[in-house]
DNA sequence: CGGACAAGCTGA
DNA sequence: CAGCTTGTCCGG
């Protein structure tokens, strides 16, 4: 069994005692059974991970003191040591992502384990594995795309944010479907026979059968975790869980990522239907103007004519940029910050994108300062600016509706404004493929990044270990200004591989495998 | 991770 | 040399 011990990555070995090798429902324990036993006398809880295991000679086994309740299944164990290779992660870390937060009891009907196990552990089929790419503009109703995808059978769905999930769920429920919410009905979706909603940790929901996994708005920058140590990506795990599955992979978004894109048979709306669904876009052109300042006359016009407008602008000068709009408009300016909220009931707000998603309903968005997301110092700033500017179209709605987002910049035919102005998302990908794959960066490399205090020493290990391992064919780059270093390679596979070879890391570096920056 | 124990530092 | 900090090791 795996303890669940941060820094110890190591399985050990208990023996089960007789009281507890027998349970009414069946087997007591399986393969990711959760389980409590004594490490150096302490009380600790973990996964098991092998039964019957072929005791090392010399070591007096300890009994398993508990055993807590279900766990993942054995299909879900597998990928998520797939995703422990892909991001050079700790197994605890994605076993305890993939168990309910609170551990379900014993007791209750289950079945005893069904075909799962076998699935999991036979890989290497031939695989009819698809993956399809539904590109819906922002305005646009996915629910037919789940209701097709929930009437294939047993679903796995993800939403970027929890409370579209629930709602989803909830009216799924309502149209007849067998459908829970995952992590809530845990116990549930392991019992089968329903579709599983959720969002980024459900793509490790344990399900007997899965039909096919449904990714709502792809690009969204909630399915990337990022979190201290642990970098990884569900679109990715969904794909390779499909993968080994079987089952088709479905995306939707109305700005796809070129990794969404790849190997990825693109469906579209008739070009009417995309067209109508983004807002109408506004272009402020700055070089156009004879006096200089935050606030161009479009957007004074426009904000006039609005019932209820946001203003985004960047983090530090939003309380300034407030003053001297109030002033201009003369009248209060709500203020919406990632910390506080003031005077939201205001017609008119101001705030950094966060606010995107704290107001429920507008029909103006202006995006003050629109160069400075294009030029943030990150390889994916200009497609986050172009999610944005989706997420605020559909803040405001349709074309059919009075909906607009205003825009001010100087760079007017940016590939990222020409595709929302023509409801094409294709222009902005051409652009950006092209530049990643001359700069070779994601999707069409594989980056590690590897920083912290003992990162030079340790790069310094890495170079004489790829020196010596003459297959590899890995690129070494850095430091920066920040001491930062990069492993580039073509595939995950090599940079993967290698990394594995790595056994001893030290304490302080940190390996993030394909960063959201570099 | 967190405890156990060892080795190093300090102050009387 | 006790008493405290810091480092290293290890778990079945």
């Amino acid at each position: 069994m795996l303890p669940y011990i941060l820094g110890f990555d190591k399985a050990l070995d208990y023996v089960l005692p007789e009281a507890l090798a027998r349970s009414p429902a069946g087997r007591a324990l399986e393969l990711g059974s959760v389980v409590q036993v004594p490490v150096r006398g302490r009380p600790v809880h973990g996964w098991v991970v092998e039964i019957d295991p072929e005791p090392e000679p010399d070591i007096v086994l300890q009994p398993v003191t508990k055993l807590m309740g279900i766990g993942p299944s054995a299909e879900v164990l597998d990928i998520a040591d797939w995703a422990c290779w892909r991001w050079r992660g700790r197994r605890a870390r994605f076993y305890n992502l993939a168990s309910p937060p609170r551990q379900v009891p014993r007791e209750g009907p289950r079945e005893g384990p069904r075909q799962v196990q076998d699935l999991a552990r036979s890989q290497s089929h031939t695989s009819s594995f698809a993956s399809e790419l539904f590109r819906l503009a922002p305005s646009s109703r996915i629910w037919p795309v789940v209701a097709s995808v929930l009437k294939e059978g047993s679903a796995l769905i993800l939403f970027p944010e929890e409370v579209r999930a629930s709602k989803l769920a909830r009216y799924a429920r309502r149209q007849g479907f067998q459908c829970v919410l995952w992590p809530e009905q845990w116990e549930r979706a392991a019992q089968g026979g329903c579709s599983v909603v959720g969002t980024r940790s459900a793509v490790f929901a344990t399900m007997p059968e899965v039909s096919s996994i449904l990714i709502v708005d792809e690009h969204s920058e909630a399915y990337h975790e990022t979190w201290q140590s642990v970098t990884w990506h569900a679109r990715e795990v969904a794909r390779e869980r499909a993968r080994r599955l079987d089952v088709p992979l479905r995306m939707t978004s109305p700005v796809p990522t070129l990794e969404a894109l790849k190997d990825t048979e693109v469906v579209t709306q008739p070009r009417k239907s995309e067209r109508e669904g983004w807002a109408e876009l506004v272009i402020a052109d700055l070089r156009e103007r004879d006096h200089p300042g935050l606030f161009s006359h479009q957007l004074t016009e426009q904000l006039q004519g609005a019932s209820r407008a946001v203003c985004i602008v960047k983090r530090t000068g939003v309380s300034e940029a407030r003053q001297q709009l109030a002033r201009l408009l003369r009248e209060p300016v709500g203020m919406i910050t990632a910390r506080e909220t003031e005077a939201e009931t205001a017609r008119v707000l101001i705030g950094t994108t966060v606010a995107l998603r704290r107001v429920d309903r507008c029909d103006l968005v202006a995006f003050l300062e629109f160069d400075m997301l294009l030029a943030s110092p990150h390889y994916r700033a200009e497609e986050v600016a172009l999610a944005l500017l989706a997420e605020a179209s559909r803040l405001v709605g349709a074309k059919s509706g009075s909906g607009r987002l205003l825009v001010q910049t100087r760079q007017p035919d940016h590939p990222v404004l020409r595709s929302v102005a023509e409801a094409n998302p294709e222009i902005f990908s051409k652009h950006d493929s092209q530049l990643r794959q001359d700069l070779l960066l994601p999707p069409f490399a594989a980056v590690a990044k590897i920083t912290g205090e003992e990162a030079e020493e340790f790069v310094k290990v890495l170079r004489s270990e790829l020196r010596n391992a003459d297959a590899a064919d890995i690129d070494v780059m850095g430091p920066d200004q920040e001491g930062t270093w990069v492993l580039r390679s073509g595939n995950h596979e090599t940079l993967c591989n290698f990394l594995l070879t790595i056994s001893e890391i030290p304490e302080s570096v940190r390996i993030s495998i394909d960063p959201p920056s570099l």
